[in-house]
DNA sequence: GCATGATCATGC
DNA sequence: GCATGATCATGC
């Protein structure tokens, strides 16, 4: 994409355009970085963005930022939270409100919907002394229809906010009365503070606009993560076609090409994942409807000669415990069992890379009988030299080897000894038979 | 060039 | 801080 190549006319294009942003800071997406290298840090990221992103420039308009799209701009910051969900900094203000004005208005001519009815939204993840120009866009932007979305307690809250003004009694607003439209406070306090007049009533009141409330747009938040995590499930459709017709466009193609496409901005152990990611959601993450399905998504790198670059890894067994364990019950089984998502990047004899299959497979039963027999096998040497365990030679479809963070992250053994934690992994040639009978 | 041991990057 | 899903490194 070039710089503000966009139809400034259209929703859809405006909305495609910003998602330039996503992953990336300001002075990243900047299209032109060096105009931006002398903006001072501390100031307003939102008309940063509508300046060296959108190249506009509104102003203080009772119009949208972007009027022949009837689209508003709005640039908000998000904190994390320790379970790393994101939550709302603070409230997003929308408008100012307008005592004389407003006792005359109806909500679906108000100036808040003129001005604000569509809003495309963008978050950024703020973090204390990172100039605004390098905070980073986190989360697909947003678009919310005021008119949508909550929309009857949100014009219950304006007509609230209207009648309090007329009934003279702007300089009693406060956050408190209303539920998702709030009135905040704005503009300068203490010293310098203007009050402003009201149309019944002799009293001034502070100077007050609409905002979202910081509960409300966190929910917004949280409610968007999740939509970006979804597949998209047309009706009648089953997930493993959803799936397929996710991946189909892909197929044939490039990794690198397909990771450039789909600005995909990852690097090393994960960089294929996140390609599979990005290609079933638009926010990268995996699907939900995965996780939920219990669907166990697994990208395998094939060389050139089929083979597998790697074989493919489970979780750690505990030496002690796998002692107490039946078979059934043990972690190994339990994943083996599941319904598998392969998604195969190949190298050809061109020695490119590109994404080559997609497949659901689930273990046939005679190799489960196998992968049982290494564990059954397993459980038996740990109790007598947890140092002598099954490797890749000595079974047809999984072996036993160390995954652990380094060579000192160790597990005591029933003989005493501490020794690097394991877990049980499939063969690489037991994968590569398996792709090629897909 | 595979088998095995060792380790990385990331999300929760 | 650790589990997870992988890749990297090395010796045979």
């Amino acid at each position: 994409m070039d710089d503000f190549d966009y139809d400034y006319a259209s929703v859809d294009s405006i909305v495609d355009f910003s998602r330039e942003l996503t992953g990336k800071s300001l002075s990243e997406a900047a299209w032109h970085p060096e105009s931006i290298a002398n903006v001072r840090n501390r100031g307003n990221l939102g008309s940063l963005v509508e300046n060296f992103f959108f190249g506009i420039n509104p102003g203080n308009s009772p119009l949208p930022d972007f009027p022949q799209a009837n689209l508003e701009l709005k640039v908000t910051g998000l904190l994390r939270r320790s379970n790393n969900q994101y939550r709302a900094k603070e409230r997003l203000v929308l408008s100012m409100i307008h005592y004389s004005s407003i006792v005359g208005e109806e909500w679906e001519s108000s100036a808040l919907l003129r001005k604000c009815r569509l809003m495309l939204i963008l978050f950024y993840l703020y973090e204390t002394d990172v100039p605004v120009t390098q905070l980073r866009f986190v989360l697909p932007p947003m678009l919310l229809n005021l008119t949508e979305q909550d929309a009857e307690v949100i014009q219950r809250d304006w007509e609230f906010i209207r009648d309090k003004v007329r009934s003279g009694l702007a300089h009693e607003l406060s956050e408190g009365d209303t539920f998702y439209l709030g009135a905040c406070r704005k503009g300068a306090g203490g010293e310098g503070e203007k009050l402003q007049g009201q149309p019944f009533s002799e009293t001034k009141a502070k100077s007050r606009a609409f905002s979202l409330k910081q509960p409300y747009l966190t929910q917004l938040v949280e409610r968007h993560s999740e939509f970006e995590a979804s597949l998209v499930i047309r009706a009648g459709q089953t997930i493993d076609e959803a799936t397929r017709a996710r991946f189909e466009p892909y197929l044939g193609m490039k990794t690198d090409e397909i990771a450039q496409n789909l600005g995909v901005s990852a690097s090393g152990k994960g960089f294929w994942r996140s390609i599979a990611n990005h290609i079933l959601t638009d926010s990268g993450k995996e699907p939900i409807e995965l996780k939920k399905a219990g669907i166990e998504m697994k990208t395998i790198r094939l060389k050139s000669t089929g083979m597998p670059r790697e074989a493919m890894s489970f979780p750690n067994f505990s030496y002690t415990g796998i002692l107490d364990e039946d078979w059934e019950d043990s972690s190994f089984f339990e994943r083996i069992e599941r319904k598998f998502l392969f998604v195969v990047f190949a190298t050809g004899a061109d020695q490119i890379e590109r994404l080559s299959k997609v497949a659901y497979w689930n273990m046939p039963f005679d190799d489960r009988l196998e992968a049982k027999n290494v564990w059954e096998e397993t459980r038996r040497r740990v109790a007598v030299d947890a140092s002598n365990l099954p490797l890749s030679g000595e079974n047809r479809v999984a072996h036993v080897r160390p995954k652990a963070r380094n060579r000192d992250d160790t597990e005591l053994t029933p003989q005493g000894t501490k020794l690097v934690r394991k877990c049980f992994w499939l063969n690489q040639k037991y994968i590569r038979d398996v792709i090629s009978a897909l």
